[in-house]
DNA sequence: TTGATTCATTGCAATATTACGATAGACTAT
DNA sequence: ATAGTCTATCGTAATATTGCAATGAATCAA
């Protein structure tokens, strides 16, 4: 059906898999790579650097903005994007404690 | 059109992107939980777990072993599922040097 | 063999995602 | 005002993903 069912999964489970789907896609691992990368960020260096259609990557930046993981300034007729790094250190932090679970003295059965 | 066009990012962007999609719908995240918990892992055993039908965990589980997260051997009539602990230490690697890259001292524009 | 159990596969329906052309809105420069 | 630049939004087309009923394949128990 391609409905997901967030209301049988907690709350943990649900927000790691939202913040999952941000880096789901290479675009937007680009882009935040490309963000990571400059100090001034606008969108249409973004356009030219990874070679999608403006409103394709409009489009990404806005997925990523309603995540929090970035944020975007109005400077003039462009918008300057960059990491928002509050929200990304609490991503890191949702994501690696998902990663980091006990896996020590685990009996291997495979 | 829905078509990732993967050709024009680099293996690394792509490899990120991969490992994040295992993890962007609450279903595997839970699967993957449960496998962490328990020593040893039956399909069954999610079915009654997670609340999905018994096809719908198994495209799931489907998904995760070719990723390589997890691996399953046939044990009789049922299959014993669990983490890939190689494969799933490789995953934390690439997605960690995503998370951590440079961002120390950035001149924050925004 | 027959029936029960367990998991995989197939086929389908519905929703989600990705991409882009066309267009609109906001600002700048002339 | 007018033209040019930059970004957002709308509409649309195509592919991807999710979920399940039905079915199949393999094993075990009697």
């Amino acid at each position: 059906m391609g409905l997901t069912k967030t209301e049988i999964f907690s709350e943990q489970q649900n927000e790691v898999a939202v913040f999952a789907k941000a880096f789901a896609h290479p675009s937007r691992v680009a882009i935040l790579q490309h963000l990571f990368k400059m100090d001034t960020c606008v969108c249409g260096d973004l356009v030219i650097e990874i070679g999608l259609a403006q409103p394709t990557i409009s489009q990404h930046l806005k997925e990523l903005k309603q995540l929090g993981l970035i944020k975007g300034n109005i400077e003039g007729t462009s918008v300057c994007y960059c990491i928002d790094l509050e929200n990304w250190n609490k991503m890191k932090k949702v994501l690696n404690e998902f990663f980091d679970q006990d896996i020590a003295e685990k009996g291997n059965c495979c």
